[in-house]
DNA sequence: AGCACGCCGACT
DNA sequence: GTCGGCGTGCTC
């Protein structure tokens, strides 16, 4: 029997190894096995298929041990992984990084434990005597120091002794990386049980009045908490030291002991109460039902505080009432707001939420609570597709339109909603994407009848959407010395009197930093980074220039080095010179700033949103982030401060992107009482797609939008794939990327751009160049246009010379 | 991804 | 002579 097995290794296809007589019986697909690779490295590897076709090229070499008793993934996301590896160009290994918690991956120095008895065993050989003896002695070796103890020679034969005389065990990555918490849990000792009893201790201690506030504390937490009193919570409520309760251990009336805890958090507890539907929310869940029976896919689109996840959690308590898993994906920056609270309210402890700052240790053990059903529905960003589920019901995709739905780097660059979309149809399951704009791609799938559409244009309680403005900011003049001022006066006296309302204020700027782009004025001279072509950008907190690409940072140049004019000034400005310009101008305003320089902390978007809700912020100024997820009732006004930069990206999204953002930051305001303002600062005010944001017409915008698609061939009339060439030296990428174009050329019914320089050409002292294919819809065209992709690739890697560059695909590129 | 192999320049 | 830098090829 032979295994075509994963390994954690960017290799482009699996491979085959030998699966010894005496595993047959327990090996089965999905589990991890130990093997070796090359000359003397291990392993940890998936099973992705078990066969009888002997390969003929080359001699297989044995698996060496199974790792697991049971798969760790089960055939469904073996399937799910492939799909993803061939659609978006990605090697299996690739995939298996992206979708295995790390302490699943066993990495190539495997940790070897002794497991044998100290009886001295005779028949022995010498290798394996000698294995064991050092085994005995450290408990725990790694492979390759072992291999230095035995020698290279008879190594291998002396670990398969040991094995299979049951010597040695193979740390599993289950139990050796991953560390349950223990937590130090209080009870009550058991003859306290009865009632008189627990009368007869509150008396006698109640001339000890810290004594009895633990008592009283437990009590309390005990009825909460099923039982589970943890030390610290105890102490906290009680407001008592340890030594005060070591007083009461001593005396044996509290009984204190260590306890395996679950690390996430318990939200037993279902508070929410009937879901009640407006008419038009109840009227968009008779369409969606319906959607649903004829089409597998059913786009919702809601404005925003229309009410859309009152409709999701209805279906999700479906779903679950048919004895299936649910799906909700969201943006990643969603997560952390109010809804969370709202879904556990109606989910409880069969909710999971997933996001990125979770440790290693809690990822496994959501895994753990996925695969063994304790989670129903999981709520989380793109990642939370690869969790082992096994009966799907139902995925929705939240804000589907939005672009961190796709992968960058690494690979698998993979789009969570379109991966949503396969795996529903593996499991059978129906498809929900929601949202107040949806993504061109969608609608356009709304008309070609490919997806069921069910709009909900109604706010909640009937509120209107904002009044939206567009200002023309040419009247801002640049003052000599200070640089441009950056609040038009109408925009100053909108924001004036919102705080005289006491409401607040989103202002939104789309760069971060101070000063993220600088000139000087007499030579035209910019600061760059050293490592990537790109600008620095002037963080006032660190007074550096700042490198967004790689991290580089330089002091800041009061002269142009080129031409030593003191002339240096600020072209564009950033959230950080917004924050202080609106500090200056409202001096009395409580003044905030949200975008990933002031996110950093692990806490801090979450103490943000506390301020905001508890209106201790007036005026909130930040990045994309502001875009998605808050939902405040005080704002009354929303600003946009440049909208000429969401204008002007070179990429053929760009008005998609732009209409999303302003539509969806509109979205921000008059949330309860429908008296909203927008302000748009624009220095081009007649670009069309101001008219459809202030029209809130997603229907013109989309009409207008599809006829370029098609004029230029763009998706979804064509598929987009990317290929990126990166190396060192200029010229090496150049010609790497010439000869791809080179073979493209004989490719029929393609249309291909490039080479040149990508949009940023040397990042981290690498030069990109790409190349753009758009390639019609056909599946058939599209598969063999991969095959030949790779095999391009491979000739490429394989010339002299050329081996070091990194080609790289992207396949749907965002 | 590693790791060994081999080809080249710079040194004890 | 030979040490070690890096480009190249290969792993079932």
């Amino acid at each position: 029997m032979f295994a075509d097995v994963i390994l954690p290794l960017n290799l482009p296809q699996v491979l085959t190894y030998g699966v010894p007589v005496d595993l047959h019986h327990r090996l089965r697909v999905g589990m991890r096995v130990e093997v070796a690779l090359g000359k003397n490295k291990q392993y940890a590897a998936i099973v992705e298929r078990l066969h009888h076709e002997k390969p003929q090229a080359y001699q297989v070499r044995p698996i060496r041990a199974i790792i697991d008793e049971q798969p760790v993934v089960t055939e469904k996301q073996l399937q799910f992984w492939r799909w993803v590896a061939n659609y978006y160009m990605a090697a299996p290994g690739e995939v298996m990084q992206a979708a295995l918690p790390a302490h699943m991956k066993l990495a190539g120095e495997t940790r070897l434990q002794w497991a044998g008895d100290d009886s001295i065993i005779y028949d022995w050989s010498d290798a394996a005597h000698k294995a064991a003896e050092a085994l005995r002695s450290r408990q725990e070796l790694t492979i390759s120091e072992l291999r230095e103890i035995v020698g290279t020679y008879g190594f291998a034969a002396a670990l398969s002794e040991l094995l299979e005389k049951e010597a040695v065990a193979i740390n599993e990555a289950l139990e050796s990386d991953y560390k349950p918490r223990r937590e130090k849990v209080v009870r009550l000792a058991d003859i306290y049980s009865e009632e008189k009893e627990l009368v007869k201790l509150f008396d006698q201690l109640s001339r000890a009045p810290k004594q009895l506030q633990l008592l009283m504390a437990y009590t309390e937490l005990n009825r909460k908490q099923h039982g589970i009193v943890k030390q610290q919570e105890l102490l906290e409520r009680a407001q008592a030291s340890a030594a005060q309760l070591k007083a009461l251990t001593d005396k044996g009336i509290f009984i204190v002991q260590e306890q395996n805890v679950d690390r996430l958090p318990d939200n037993a507890g279902v508070t929410a109460q009937e879901i009640t539907f407006t008419s038009a929310q109840q009227a968009a869940y008779d369409a969606l039902n319906k959607g649903l029976e004829e089409k597998n896919v059913c786009l919702l689109h809601g404005v925003t505080g229309s009410g859309k996840t009152l409709l999701y959690v209805s279906k999700i308590l479906e779903c679950l009432a048919a004895g299936r898993q649910a799906i909700l994906l969201l943006p990643e920056i969603a997560l952390t707001t109010q809804l969370v609270r709202r879904l556990l309210s109606y989910f409880g402890s069969e909710l999971g939420v997933y996001h990125s700052h979770f440790s290693n240790n809690e990822r496994v053990e959501i895994w753990e609570k996925v695969r063994r059903g304790t989670y129903k529905v999981v709520a989380g960003p793109r990642s939370t597709l690869w969790l082992p589920y096994s009966d799907v019901g139902l995925i929705i995709v939240d804000e589907e339109h939005d672009p961190s739905y796709k992968q960058r780097d690494p690979a698998p660059r993979f789009h969570a909603r379109d991966a949503a979309i396969y795996m529903a149809a593996m499991h059978n399951a129906r498809v929900i994407l929601g949202s107040a704009t949806p993504s061109v791609e969608s609608l356009y799938n709304v008309q070609q009848a490919k997806y069921a559409y069910v709009p909900l244009k109604e706010r909640y309680q009937g509120a209107a959407l904002p009044q939206i403005q567009v200002i023309d900011a040419r009247s801002l003049a640049v003052v000599k010395g200070i640089g441009i001022k950056l609040l038009t006066p109408e925009l100053i006296d909108a924001i004036k009197s919102a705080l005289q309302q006491r409401r607040q204020v989103i202002l939104f700027q789309n760069r971060r930093g101070y000063v993220p782009f600088m000139m000087c004025t007499s030579c035209g001279w910019t600061p760059k980074c050293r490592n990537c072509d790109v600008s620095l950008t002037y963080h006032k907190s660190t007074d550096k220039l700042h490198c967004h690409y790689c991290g580089f940072k330089a002091p800041v140049m009061h002269a142009c080095p080129y031409c030593g004019s003191e002339g240096i000034a600020g072209k564009t400005y950033g959230t950080q010179k917004i924050e202080e310009e609106i500090q200056q101008t409202f001096p009395d305003a409580r003044v905030a700033r949200m975008d990933v320089d002031s996110m950093r902390g692990k806490n801090s978007i979450s103490e943000l949103f506390g301020k905001l809700e508890k209106r201790k912020v007036d005026i909130l100024v930040g990045t994309q982030m502001v875009v998605k997820g808050l939902d405040l009732e005080a704002v009354s006004l929303v600003g946009v401060i440049s909208a000429d930069s969401l204008l002007t990206f070179p990429d053929f999204r760009v008005n998609e992107r732009a209409f999303q953002l302003m539509e969806q930051v509109s979205g921000r305001a008059g949330r309860a009482d429908g008296n909203g303002t927008m302000l748009i600062q624009a220095y081009n005010t007649q670009h069309p797609v101001l008219k459809w944001v202030r029209d809130h017409d997603v229907a013109a915008f989309y009409r207008n939008e599809i006829k370029n698609r098609e004029h230029f061939f763009y998706p979804p009339y064509s598929r987009i794939i990317r290929i990126l060439f990166r190396h060192a030296q200029e010229e090496k990428a150049a010609a790497a990327a010439q000869m791809m174009a080179d073979g493209l050329a004989t490719v029929p019914g393609i249309v291909v751009q490039g080479p040149g320089p990508a949009i940023i050409p040397r990042v981290r002292n690498l030069y990109i160049r790409e190349i753009w294919i758009k390639c019609p819809r056909d599946n058939k065209l599209i598969d063999s246009l991969r095959t030949f992709l790779k095999a391009q690739r491979q000739h490429i890697t394989a010339t002299k010379g050329y081996t070091s560059v990194q080609v790289a695909f992207d396949v749907d590129p965002m």
